[in-house]
DNA sequence: AAGAAATAGTTGAGATTTCAATCATATCTA
DNA sequence: TAGATATGATTGAAATCTCAACTATTTCTT
């Protein structure tokens, strides 16, 4: 367990991390953009195509998206409004809701994803690689 | 050159990276909270506090904070507000204005530095290092 | 079963950031 | 040197997110 590295080396590493992290996203969200999707819409939509019934309570997609529950309330303004996803409210219990993918949103996701994971590829080699 | 990695175990990597790097900075800026900084506020005092005269031209400090040059006007009203950094107007060119870190600024960097330090190599050692 | 506590979700206000437009100053070019 | 272009910085509007407060529903306790 050694406490105290941190010196000039790891500092740098440190540092270079911070900023090629933002400009991963940036790059990979650039990437997005002819999708009319941001990169919190892509994990959205990749969360939900992947949970059981396609759907998850909105707490719960919340915790995965590492959003507030209020975050996550707007953020789903915004792809209802792309129809890409639909609200269900829960007959089991009158507090929840579901997001579920739509149809669109599954053809939508599976056209991005290819380019997205190139996309990944080819920044994450590029710019994170080094550091 | 092997193109087509990011099968199963690289995309794990990558979706944990993703969601870590956000726990990271949360955790990191929650442990500056004490000193009323945030981490954009921290890298800019950082920034000016190792340029020459401890200062910067603002469109540097911008890219060197991969901000837009908007960004930093908004940022440093924060700064400003708190005497941590003082606005200076070049002489030489009557368009650029310097950042300047002040003696307060350097004070209140001095003291959050080695907490700062501890909380990286805390937070990045507990969080990052698993993925 | 009634009241208290916990859970799910939304809303208003504020912070941070970007883009596009704008203004001012400097530099280049013809 | 006059006009065009480039550079540095700010502003208004919009997007995204958080916190605190709130509503609604469910579950726990007694």
């Amino acid at each position: 367990m050694a406490t105290r590295w941190l010196t000039t080396q790891e500092m740098a590493a440190w540092r270079a991390f911070v900023l090629t992290a933002g400009d991963v996203i940036r790059a990979i969200e650039r990437d997005l953009q002819p999708f009319d999707l941001d990169f919190g819409d892509y994990q959205l939509l990749v969360m939900l195509s992947e949970a059981p019934d396609q759907r998850l309570r909105m707490c719960d997609l919340a915790d995965s998206l590492r959003l507030t529950r209020s975050g996550l309330t707007r953020r789903m303004d915004g792809v209802l409004k792309k129809k890409l996803v639909t609200r269900v409210q829960s007959t089991q219990d009158g507090r929840v809701a579901f997001a579920q993918i739509s149809t669109k949103g599954m053809e939508v996701l599976k056209t991005a994803a290819p380019h997205h994971l190139d996309s990944v590829r080819a920044h994450v080699i590029d710019l994170l690689s080094p550091a």
